[in-house]
DNA sequence: TTGATATATAAGTGAACACTTATATATTGA
DNA sequence: TCAATATATAAGTGTTCACTTATATATCAA
């Protein structure tokens, strides 16, 4: 169990606003397939369809609990974006350290 | 000058391979067009689309330099995908930290 | 001025995407 | 057993994407 998944996978599934809103519901609870549809103005197979493109990058596991599916966030794959994100911490770092810096001057 | 991006516009520009690629690069040196193209096997149209996407996103800024197009990179947007991603870090701190409790129990 | 260089835009193409409706499968409860 | 519920998959469609070649524009250097 390598836990290999697709590095693109997860930038792929990120991108996409109703992938983005339906982690953020998992990050505060476990939920159903219809939960995770019900505030998308989306039909039922479309919401499926994107919690499949979750389960592939690797994001979310499922388990069945009697005729539902329980879906879990997993956010490991996001560590990922981070350590690709802190590449660049430290330019905005800099600028807020210039702002900073203006501020002080004017102040 | 709000600075107003599409919000939209920065996670679809990370989404692609050779565009993170592209940021990686004028995070270490602002660059013009065709030293970001030639690392990748594209036509110079190909990359200049890039640089498009990327312009759209608010991440790059370019300067007229002669016949060339400065490039530097602007971070300024990724904060955004940080801020979201912030969401999600207690997450993976927990399981970092299940991790060293299991690893102090053994140890 | 003319040719080379640097870059962008236009137009076209195939693949991927997000969505739909229709249908299949499994589970529950009457 | 049968209808309702929960979910996934199949198939089709319009849009977006990443790419190509062709072309336009600006600058430099001879």
């Amino acid at each position: 169990m390598t836990s290999s998944h697709n590095r693109e996978a997860v930038y792929r599934a990120i991108a996409d606003p109703t992938r983005r809103a339906m982690l953020l519901m998992l990050s505060k609870k476990e939920s159903s397939a219809t939960e995770l549809a019900s505030p998308f103005d989306i039909s039922q197979p479309a919401a499926s369809q994107h919690l499949r493109v979750l389960r592939d990058a690797g994001l979310v596991t499922v388990e069945r609990k009697g005729r539902e599916r329980r879906y879990r966030l997993d956010p490991a794959p996001l560590h990922d974006v981070h350590n690709w994100l802190e590449h660049f911490e430290r330019f905005w770092n800099a600028k807020l350290d210039a702002l900073g810096n203006y501020l002080n001057r004017i102040a």
